[in-house]
DNA sequence: TATTGTGAATTTTTTCACAGCC
DNA sequence: GGCTGTGAAAAAATTCACAATA
């Protein structure tokens, strides 16, 4: 094993195979090979034990991984042994739905404020938050240790919230708009447009018929 | 220029780049290097004139490219000068707000059903359609010709989902549960995992610092 | 025997750099 | 003079294939 740069696929994959351990070991397999996680998960068993490589020796030849250990492991790469805190700006539909989604939550993501400049949402009540003035943002990340901002405000504004994110000690960003950000290259961006996905699909279905 | 696999990072660029050019050309600029829109998107030049030599000799050399024409060309790549019809299961925070989310109606995706097993949620209103039985699925696939699938519902029912969307006639889908789906290959699968794109911030941020 | 870990080979993707053309 | 289109070069990612070993 030499520790060198990570493919980002790699990343992808790594956090791809916890999830698919978690649901093996719930189901109380001991021991697994690079072969059946890879079928679990639809790739080859050599990425499989390309990808762990980069890591360190989790396995044991002739056996496979211990499930468990492996997932402790995959747990501590990703950085996911602790909690996140995660701001999230624009309380429109998108935004409303992932500040009350069960999915961050599991894995650890915690949404300690949701924020909007729109007087009407204001106030508004999403379970155990209340949306509050975008204004806020500083004292909001401030107070709950906020690492992790996600952007779900319309694309022009998309840049300003970024910026102020950053000057609240925002250090990693999921942009759900559609506007590459400009950003300090200190700063983790991540930009998940949805739309772009559909567009894909549509590419594949429009060339093969 | 020569026809021949494209690849999957050109196609999600090139979705990318329709975006950049809807929005200059609604500024009224009529050309456009292939240096500015690399900036505009976060990638090299050489990247951008790669991309799209892929698909035909759409610039002029010492000028660029004509706004207005390559984001035709590009909409007719994509598949994007045609309605595209698509259908929800799983009627949960998620599966509610995508079917709400005018991001997708903006490009030519239209939700024409939501559906849910969930007897508490069939019946509901989300803006102009009702959530429907599961059952359904079929008749609304057929009566709406959709092409397109969302999956919103938990990792444990994602892949009978799926079936019962390529029995239905679906030939693409989008998948945001946590679970691989095995399909038949001529079934188009995209799958957007949120957690995901979190862990990967995770994993940055936590190797950082 | 079964399965890992890994160099080497291969394939894919990106970048370079410049001829060709407006 | 400026910018595209594209072969050639370089870099990156994946697959192969097998020695190592429980």
């Amino acid at each position: 094993m030499k520790v060198l740069k990570i493919p980002e696929a790699t990343v992808i994959r790594l956090s791809v195979y916890s999830r698919y351990l978690e649901q093996v070991r719930r189901k109380g397999t001991s021991t697994i090979s690079s072969e059946e996680i890879a079928r679990g998960v639809g790739v080859s068993s050599a990425q499989v034990r390309k990808d762990l490589a980069y890591f360190g020796d989790f396995g044991t030849r002739g056996v496979g991984y211990n499930v468990i250990e492996l997932y402790g492991h995959l747990m501590k790469i990703l950085g996911l042994t602790r909690q996140w805190q995660a701001v999230i700006v624009g309380a429109g539909k998108l935004g409303s739905a992932l500040a009350m989604y069960a999915g961050f939550a599991q894995r650890g993501f915690k949404i300690v404020g949701v924020l909007d400049s729109d007087q009407h949402k204001i106030g508004q009540k999403l379970e155990d938050l209340y949306i509050e003035p975008f204004e806020n943002l500083g004292s909001v990340v401030a107070q709950h240790k906020a690492e992790i901002g996600i952007i779900t405000v319309p694309a022009e504004v998309a840049q300003n919230v970024a910026e102020a994110m950053v000057a609240a000690g925002i250090r990693g960003i999921l942009n759900f708009s559609p506007r590459s950000l400009n950003l300090s290259d200190d700063i983790v961006v991540r930009n998940v447009d949805l739309s772009v996905n559909l567009e894909i699909l549509s590419f594949y279905l429009g060339s093969r018929k």
